[in-house]
DNA sequence: AATTATTTTTAGACAAATCTAATAATTATA
DNA sequence: TATAATTATTAGATTTGTCTAAAAATAATT
């Protein structure tokens, strides 16, 4: 059995690149997720993310090279084609969108969604995606702060940056996580930071870069510079 | 990639042969389609229900035998494990939730959701699926009228026959339909007639075997002996 | 610049899932 | 019951995605 694309009619509705298989589509968001970083991926870098070996990686970059969803040069490094750009994106939206409807319909931990989205990510029905995305009522963030593209693959506009960049005194709202791990997860759950979350830096400790925050219902809250590190906020007025 | 079942912790939780790939689970549920006719199912028949050649399903009947999922003797035919029927009915419970979520929550039509919960049914998450169960509030049928296994494999009892058999001048709920073309769904959508639809028989007609219904808005209906041989009723009261 | 170390690619093999063509078993029929 | 027809299985090939081990290209270092 092959896995065909179930939009048939519509081509205008085909997402891009609907043929291609979920270990393509992996390598693609892979590939996408590397190049935030950097222009070029290495193949190395990629077999490092996929846990595979580095022929594997060649192997597959030959494969999307040849269906021209990536633009790849032997020894020289991997970047994603405009439709390989594309199809990433749309994945992710479908990704994000899913851990959406697992976090505020069926009640998930933001931290429990992470492997079923992985598994959603690959379901092929546009149609599907966007009514999933009305039915959400058009989120702009996941659970864990993470912009969903639209139906077009655009990322919405706003204004977020790391909290050490913060000013002082001012409410901010934190508006995303760059770290995914289990126990920051659980960590920042157990301190009710949450995405959403608003509070004021009330203090920074320089000696160990840690912040003193105070939170919306006036208690305190003690940071280290390491979980700082990986939350971002915007102003709020 | 190794697609591995995503329930780490808690044995008593994880579904039976959770390590199956899709195209095992087809096959298992193929089998269960085909056992419901007869006891032992034959490798041709299950080529022509899969759409692949004789060769390929023993192929997999022998990989399925293995695995302890199938009971399989050379040359006689095939019939499900204990441990197959679970993971069919599991998968089948699977499908016919998703059905309800696309049908009820995202508005689909009832003759639109075959292909994408034939996806669906394969993401591996025990608690996603009773999840989403509870976020259905349990639902006892799927948009079809094919009755959804509970959590232990159960199916829901109660009493339904073919309209051919139901008695005339009582009212009768179309509780399902054994024909899922798109031809079949659409002209029972355009006539009003949907699972649940309520309706008496005012009249049999010998000539041609078909039937003249009186529906629950007053209106009568007609409908031929083939359409008649697809619908399934339950006596209300 | 020559040598060493690292990275990348090739070559060859393997498992899953499929196919075609050939063979074997079973069933039906003369 | 012998022969024909049908059904099922094996043998061998193919594709996808992976691997190991070896070779080639690039980068780093003496």
């Amino acid at each position: 059995m092959t896995i065909q694309n179930t939009e048939s009619s519509l081509p205008a509705q085909v997402p891009p690149h609907a043929g291609l298989s979920f270990t393509e589509e992996n390598y693609l968001k892979c590939i996408y997720t590397l190049s935030q970083k950097e222009e070029t991926v290495s193949t190395r870098l990629i077999a490092k993310e996929m846990d595979s070996r580095d022929s594997s990686v060649t192997d597959m970059l030959k494969r999307l090279s040849a269906k021209g969803t990536i633009n790849y040069i032997k020894y020289k490094g991997v970047s994603l084609s405009e439709s390989g750009y594309a199809t990433a994106l749309h994945i992710i939206r479908k990704h994000r969108l899913w851990e959406v409807f697992l976090v505020s319909k069926l009640k998930f931990k933001w931290d429990e969604v992470h492997e079923i989205a992985e598994q959603l990510e690959h379901i092929k029905s546009s149609r599907l995606v966007d009514r999933l995305d009305e039915f959400l009522d058009f989120p702009r963030f996941d659970p864990h702060g993470d912009p969903i593209p639209d139906k077009d693959g655009n990322m919405p506009n706003y204004t977020q940056f790391p909290l050490q960049n913060a000013p002082q005194d001012q409410w901010l709202e934190l508006t995303r996580v760059t770290n995914d791990s289990q126990e920051f997860l659980r960590y920042l759950e157990q301190t009710h930071l949450l995405i959403g979350s608003r509070f004021k830096i009330k203090q920074f400790i320089e000696f160990d870069e840690s912040f003193m925050l105070e939170l919306s219902d006036n208690s305190s809250l003690h940071i280290s510079q390491k979980v700082a590190q990986h939350i971002l906020v915007r102003i709020t007025d």
